[in-house]
DNA sequence: CAGTGGTCTAGACCACACA
DNA sequence: GTGTGGTCTAGACCACTGT
């Protein structure tokens, strides 16, 4: 028997809906995991059946629940690897994908600047962690990336063998420290590199690179990681869809 | 009384959904528009009020149509001027909205280009219709647009006062086409100024440009318009939600 | 087979808009 | 008050999955 917390002035579908996105962002119930059926929910809650089928859809269509006819609901893993892919046109022949390589340069502890720490929600001087990634292809770099994380909530992150920080963090944050990345905002603007980019990135002094700016969030909402990515142009391309 | 059309073996309230969607996007029902109470469209298709219910909840989560308590339920009348805002920094201090002066450089018809007619599903060698159009803002010209029309659905924007076709396209498919655009699919590069480019938009030879190019669906999926916009780099701004 | 979600029905009552 | 959409109930039957 579960208890209906939350505002008493809210319809149920609506309270039923914001716990069990709250559990999911608490890392009660993790990725993959099965839901109890929607009848067993009817019951634990003593709603109509009708009811909690209103609020799984809504889950449904924020993207953090699946239905499966006759299998059950499952928690979502979000797969954020395609926005990576949408980036860049990481040439190979059309269609193909090359998972492009990690290399971790840097993994410290000080304490963020003042824009990140506004967008992470931080305290002012309190220690986050920056990590620095280049990313290539083919041996070729083509992003440069600066990733800051509260050190609070990915401690573990200092400890991990920095070969398996290498291509994908986000199944890390997941795996090592239960948080979960559900949403992101993006800004992508067009710069002329400085020095230090043109190195790294071996460009011309003044070629245009394409900087790419998120704010990656929870389940909840709470903001998760801020990440700088500059990138060469001439291998950018970005789709997407508008309703 | 009306007849439900479509496959037998769909679902009713799919097939309800898909013929409301239907006649919005022939025109029958325009935006603006009110649509009939659920009851009546319980009655008229010999459903039970909870089908059509779930009929119309699709169409409003598929932002075809809008609902308001008490009101009705209305087609949703497509705003994309936001979009066009959402590129530029359009300078002017933040949360200013300045509206870009358009200025038409070019009307004609002629046939397509291959990657045009592809992309619109017209015959090859059909008539098209052609738009230059440059806007610009504080008399500075920001972004060149090459725009893209089946000559048979948009005849009458050839006769069309040229002062009117400036600002905003869509409003006038819609008031004289009987055309609405309800979505569309946009891919963002970047390259290097041609020669012509250099000259209307006032940069420097090799200065970075973005590139938009855009294909404008109707309510039905169906292409509508093809664009290709090209923009100072230096004004560029993009920012998206990832979910 | 039993258990899951998917569709559909036929009501009840509430909240809001408008005349 | 009447009519609209919003919430909620209590079922029925179907389609699919796994045992």
């Amino acid at each position: 028997m579960a208890t209906l917390r939350g505002d008493e002035r809210l319809p149920r579908y609506q309270r039923v809906a914001d716990q069990l996105r709250q559990e999911i962002a608490d890392g009660v119930r993790r990725p993959g995991d099965r839901m109890p059926s929607e009848n067993l929910l009817a019951d634990q809650y003593s709603l109509a059946p009708g009811t909690i089928r209103q609020a799984v859809t809504q889950l449904v269509s924020e993207g953090v629940l699946e239905r499966f006819q006759g299998k059950g609901t499952f928690v979502r893993r979000p797969s954020f690897d395609q926005s990576l892919f949408r980036f860049f046109r990481f040439l190979g022949r059309p269609g193909e994908r090359l998972v492009p390589e990690g290399r971790i340069l840097g993994r410290e502890v000080k304490p963020a600047p003042e824009h990140v720490s506004l967008r992470l929600e931080l305290d002012q001087n309190a220690p986050a962690i920056c990590l620095s990634r280049l990313r290539l292809l083919r041996k070729q770099p083509v992003l440069l990336e600066e990733i800051w994380l509260s050190k609070q909530d990915f401690m573990p992150i200092l400890e991990i063998d920095e070969k398996k920080l290498g291509p994908l963090l986000y199944p890390i944050y997941d795996e090592h420290c239960g948080r979960t990345v559900a949403s992101a905002e993006e800004e992508l603007t067009v710069e002329a590199a400085d020095r230090e980019t043109v190195h790294t990135l071996q460009i011309a002094e003044g070629d245009p690179v394409i900087v790419i700016e998120r704010l990656a969030r929870g389940f909840d909402g709470a903001p998760l990681e801020w990440r700088r990515s500059v990138g060469r142009a001439d291998q950018f391309r970005y789709q997407i869809e508008i309703r």
